[in-house]
DNA sequence: GTGCGATGTATCACAGCGATACATCGCGAC
DNA sequence: GTCGCGATGTATCGCTGTGATACATCGCAC
């Protein structure tokens, strides 16, 4: 949901929609891109819910010239207390609905500020919910294999493949977060060195 | 887009909506599952521009019975001649419609009804659709690597995994269509026994 | 004989997408 | 010096698809 996600990053400091669109970018990365067309008209729900506020930069700059027309300037938008309190009950949540496809990874790209037993239980779900669907499809492909072309097939296998991709990722970050954290160093799967200093966590330094 | 896969599966044989909806999942695998709430609405749409006909088929056992409430038979659906034409007409298309990320699927399962070289475009379509996104994460990562915490990283480096796999697999399969065809046996990757005819395709037996 | 899971049709509120529109700013080409 | 162009910036609209929900029927196991 872009309603996590645009909480999360205000949590970090304020931004207006232009820079938001482009953290969103940034932080889910090739997982999700979440238009304008959704992004704004969130900001105006949930700045109706109270969550969040809006300054308009521009204001004083507007106030010297008399009405001019739809002159829109920059809307800069704020996390209030409430939308903390709001952020918090979200990441808290580790029902099935942050281990669907489309909210598992927001959820996930702020598991810096979740709670551990959280994250844990997020991750579990999500793979029993691919494990769940893993099998359905399994089943199915067995009693139709048969009938199925080899573009068919092949989509199905691909797929497959991919579902079980994942669940190995889950794996080995369950196993990861159950030791408490992440080993030293790994041999391989990754050039990126940990920057991130390991123990202490959250909020902006 | 659930219009096509209808059409395509309408193709093979009249179905009601609660087959098709199975077919829909034997079909997609993994991929996708079309809810419902869409196929109906779908049907709908599809019926009244003439690509299918409704027939219910228990009209005759409700005749009987007197204004029985609501009472709903299965309604099987057929493919009309401009249905087969539509079907026809989408299956040429090779624009970029037919790479996203949710219609590249539903055009893939219908390969076997695709002209050669339409498979080609699409696959290369989709694959430059892929790399154009990688790209874009992998300039941004570059960028902003420093300031993201060590999930985020992760899955950022996941996602650009998992395309990196499907630009891959793209690849094999471009240079199979090009080689015309598969390859009499693959040493692995497939427990699956090619069993569909290797030359002639296309059309119902 | 009764309940239960599969079969079957359908609607509704809602989220997110893609296209589109429009305005401003900085900057390099001409 | 101005002209256009790409980046920045805000916004709406129609559409597709989802998930929840409702309800009816059928076969069969207990």
């Amino acid at each position: 949901m872009l309603e996590l996600a645009v909480l999360g990053l205000l949590h970090e400091s304020p931004l207006h929609g232009y820079e938001l669109r482009q953290r969103l970018k940034a932080t889910l990365g090739t997982f999700r891109a979440f238009s304008y067309g959704s992004l704004y008209p969130t900001l105006r729900r949930m700045r109706d819910a109270g969550w969040i506020t809006e300054d308009d930069g521009d204001a004083e700059v507007v106030a010297g010239a008399p009405a001019l027309t739809g002159r829109r300037g920059k809307v800069v938008y704020k996390l209030t207390a409430e939308g903390k309190e709001r952020f918090q009950e979200l990441l808290a949540e580790a029902g099935p609905s942050s281990w669907e496809d489309e909210t598992f990874g927001v959820h996930f790209a702020f598991f810096g500020q979740t709670d551990p037993a959280v994250r844990v239980r997020i991750l579990e779900g999500r793979r029993s919910r691919l494990e769940e669907r893993r099998e359905g499809v399994r089943t199915t492909l067995a009693r139709t294999r048969s009938r199925l072309d080899r573009y068919t097939l092949q989509l199905q296998e691909h797929g497959l493949e991919s579902v079980d991709r994942e669940v190995r990722w889950l794996t080995e970050l369950i196993e990861t977060e159950r030791a408490g954290g992440p080993p030293p160093q790994t041999s391989e799967t990754s050039t990126t060195s940990q920057i991130t200093p390991p123990p202490t966590e959250r909020g902006a330094p």
